[in-house]
DNA sequence: CTGAAAGCGCTTACAG
DNA sequence: CTGAAAGCGCTTACAG
């Protein structure tokens, strides 16, 4: 009987193997320099025992702490749900632990409870999500401690900080293309926010579109929205009351998509027949609704995994010469096509 | 300079305070026995140094991690959102930190997975939410390694293991009461799927509130469904071609009742003037679709902030003579009236 | 009310 | 290829 109380320690497995500790933490490390024998007896043991060093040994030993900090401001549910899906299954992956912060934009202890989080936790690195990412406060907070961070989304890339997006501008283009290679040319607009750079980004995809397929953008096509459903419905509203109507809306997300679904349906125009109505984001509404929406799928799952591993793999590199377009990753999104589009 | 280097220790403040390490611990645990003057000192000389105690640390010396685990698996993204909301929050006060597992729920190494995190880090206490609250290979592996669990909304409580939960059965009532109230007498019902213990408390609920009115059920208008929009949908198809139709409908969740809603928009029925609809649930699209559906609300973020002073307090009291209806708790639910239901 | 000593379970240099 | 020693930064008994 070599656990006579609690569960094993790296000196009952190294005892039972017959060899020192090091060896034993060797082996758990993959660490290089260990007779494959050694190797497969100190393994066979770890197995009998279930033996799994414990993290909090391992992190006061050794300075990592196998746990990455995920930091967010009630972004859309939806979103927490895909970013940890992602980011709990890659750190499962690669020996990590995912531990999760819900902050207040501008909380006035906002510093104290990422102090709270870094000094005490110690995490090997943390996630930032919209809108916490471009919070200059909480990005001084973290450089200050020098955890490694990366940005999912950002409004703008920052100069020697990681981040992993999508292309905002070209699926608003494949968005409106899609539109257009269905016929439709008086296609409508609902933007958003000034203050969100995705606002900005996807008009541009929008007018990017229209004029390669020489279409004039026409201003009274393009209306001021929120990312709400009501701005949408608001929006659509104008849209559809004017004297010559347009023939499909491009709402910038999917909230404000349904607004407009709902608008027409008050007005008696049938989607897609009457209107085609296209979104963005892929939200778990959009294909409930009726008619299911025809949107962009953001890869967030994916911008999770990903940031996952940045930062792991950071903690490998140990700084050094990173080059700056490595540190700033695309990843492809989806087109999603569903039936409030169709050919006029 | 005390800090020369790296984040200062409780060295350094034991040193700078000129007291012993023993008592700067002391007066960071909040334990008794120091003088007011000295517990002055030693806070004054942590809130200069920036002071914070290594979670790896007093969990290797302690014996307690700081940490509550959440294990999920894919429930709705909005449930998951919410229990992270309340559990986070409530974590922080109680200086605790959250950490997350997304787990499947027939995952062939679900026992690895846990033992991994269970083994490895160690935490305090672990929430369960559904369908991992009820899966016994789950629960047994936690008993195993001794950690303190709290169940949210189990299938059905178990003796000795904390849970939180809604009471379904009532909230079923109420809503069926408020369509009673607004004159509705046949009012049909559309069921969960029978693996569900939700399935059956909410029926429940709607046929008390029936019989307390004297309302005989009607087989007729009681569908199967199966918790889904399009369930819903085709349960409403068949119910609103009944020969004598029912002027209100109560899908006992939300996904089921928008399903509802679109059949009657496909029937040209207009809800709420012809047909009331009521869901449960309170999803994040209930309030978005038209009309705003009139359902319940769960309170999921507070079950989650139950969870964390359970297992927390649990800690402290140290197993002994819990009584048991202390173990089981039930939260109060909301009643969201909307614009889907009206008198007749 | 306060402190000196031991120890939690690992990893990091450093030897051989 | 393998190991003995020191130490990470706290808390737990144990003294006084």
């Amino acid at each position: 009987m070599s656990t006579r109380r609690g569960s094993p320690t790296i000196v009952d497995v190294a005892r039972e193997a017959g060899v020192s500790i090091k060896t034993v933490s060797r082996v758990l490390n993959h660490e290089p320099g260990v007779h494959e024998s050694t190797r497969d007896q100190v393994l066979k043991v770890v197995e009998a025992l279930r033996y799994r060093p414990k993290q909090s040994a391992r992190s006061l030993a050794g300075g990592r702490s196998f746990l990455i900090g995920l930091l967010y401001y009630d972004p859309s549910a939806i979103f927490v749900g895909s970013v940890q899906q992602g980011a709990t299954v890659r750190c499962r992956e690669l020996g990590y632990h995912l531990v999760v912060e819900s902050l207040h934009n501008d909380a006035p202890d906002l510093r104290q409870q990422i102090d709270r989080m870094v000094l005490a936790l110690r995490p090997d690195g943390m996630i930032l999500t919209p809108p916490l990412c471009d919070n200059p406060e909480v990005l001084a907070a973290l450089r200050e401690s020098g955890t490694p961070c990366v940005l999912m989304s950002p409004e703008r890339d920052i100069r020697g900080v990681p981040s992993v997006r999508m292309d905002d501008v070209h699926a608003a283009e494949e968005i409106t293309n899609l539109l257009i290679s269905l016929g439709h040319r008086r296609i409508a607009f609902i933007k958003g926010p000034a203050d969100q750079s995705a606002s900005a980004a996807r008009y541009e995809g929008f007018v990017n579109a229209l004029r390669a397929h020489d279409i004039q953008p026409d201003p009274e096509l393009v209306q001021p929205g929120a990312f709400t459903f009501a701005s949408g419905r608001d929006a659509a509203h104008q849209l559809l009351s004017r004297r010559q109507r347009p023939t499909a809306v491009f709402a910038s997300n999917d909230d404000m998509a349904l607004g407009v679904l709902a608008a027409a349906q008050r007005l008696g125009l049938s989607v897609p027949g009457e209107l085609s109505v296209a979104g963005f984001d892929d939200s778990p509404t959009a294909a409930l609704v009726w008619p299911p929406l025809t949107t962009v799928r953001q890869p967030v799952a994916e911008m999770a995994r990903t940031a996952v591993e940045m930062l792991v793999q950071g903690h490998r590199a140990e700084a050094s010469a990173v080059d700056e377009a490595e540190l700033h990753k695309v990843l492809p999104h989806e087109l999603v096509v569903r039936d409030s589009t169709r050919a006029r």
